[in-house]
RNA sequence: GUGGCUACAUU
């Protein structure tokens, strides 16, 4: 019922549940999260608590997910220090999430910190890093890392590209943003969609309008986001008559604007 | 039966 959008639904059954495990607690929680409703994930957290219900993994990795701003760092801390008591800090799922949390909430030193005491890295979290690294205008940390994991042996997947790409969107990346992009002709991923469009990106917030244009023009299934993106890179250097040109075209390939 | 990263605006 909650993946269906039916919070009504979801909500009387759990209510009807005469017993009521871990996993059902989980499930509903996510369905409150999914929604974007945290401060109700969380209150659900406390009820479930109250009743004596001993959290796991899941739990955490579905409450953490739900404090992703800035105004809900505290609640994250909180989160942290309960789940340290049970010993989940370990767990890497958790741990991804930690992270995630904390990018999100802008808290990036802290992010770092809980990726250095993992011990065991996977791609996801490799990928949390780097994004989050990202996020925060550590481009420098964020192509070390990408040359990092490699030398761990974790190889990079298709997220890891469209991170690392957007730690080469501006001016003075251009040329690791060409480096990237090599990687990804090798790696036969130039022809995705998505990482087709994160490669306009990165050329047009380089300035680099003319590879820009080379990249979406070979883009067989433009949607609405690749037009956008090629809009952006225009509008980005100032050429407005160009903009309005592909505004004008778009509609014509039957785009429609958001 | 429940759980982590996923391209476009602004920053």
């Amino acid at each position: 019922y909650g993946r269906c959008g039916s919070m009504t639904h979801a909500c009387s059954m759990f209510k009807e549940l005469p017993k009521r495990d871990v996993i059902t607690w989980n499930s509903m929680i996510t369905v409150y999260v999914k929604k974007g409703l945290s401060r109700d994930a969380l209150k659900l957290y406390g009820e479930m608590l109250h009743d004596g219900i001993k959290p796991d993994e899941a739990t955490y990795v579905n409450l953490l997910d739900a404090c992703s701003s800035p105004t809900l760092l505290s609640e994250g801390k909180k989160l942290h220090d309960d789940l340290k008591v049970w010993g989940f800090d370990s767990h890497i799922l958790v741990g991804t999430s930690l992270m995630n949390m904390y990018s999100r909430c802008g808290s990036w030193q802290q992010a770092r910190d809980v990726f250095d005491n993992l011990t065991r890295r996977d791609v996801v979290s490799w990928n949390v890093m780097i994004d989050c690294c990202a996020q925060h205008q550590q481009s420098t940390d964020a192509l070390q890392l990408f040359t990092d994991m490699q030398s761990d042996g974790v190889f990079p997947n298709k997220v890891t590209f469209l991170n690392v790409l957007q730690a080469c969107s501006d001016d003075t990346r251009v040329s690791d943003g060409n480096h990237i992009h090599d990687l990804i002709v090798i790696n036969s991923l130039e022809s995705d969609v998505v990482i087709a469009t994160a490669l306009v990106t990165m050329y047009g917030k380089c300035g680099c309008l003319g590879d820009a244009w080379k990249l979406f023009s070979m883009i067989p299934d433009k949607n609405l986001v690749s037009w956008n993106t090629m809009v952006a890179g225009y509008i980005h250097e100032g050429c407005m008559e160009m903009a309005l040109g592909l505004f004008e075209q778009m509609q014509l390939e039957g785009a429609m604007p958001n």
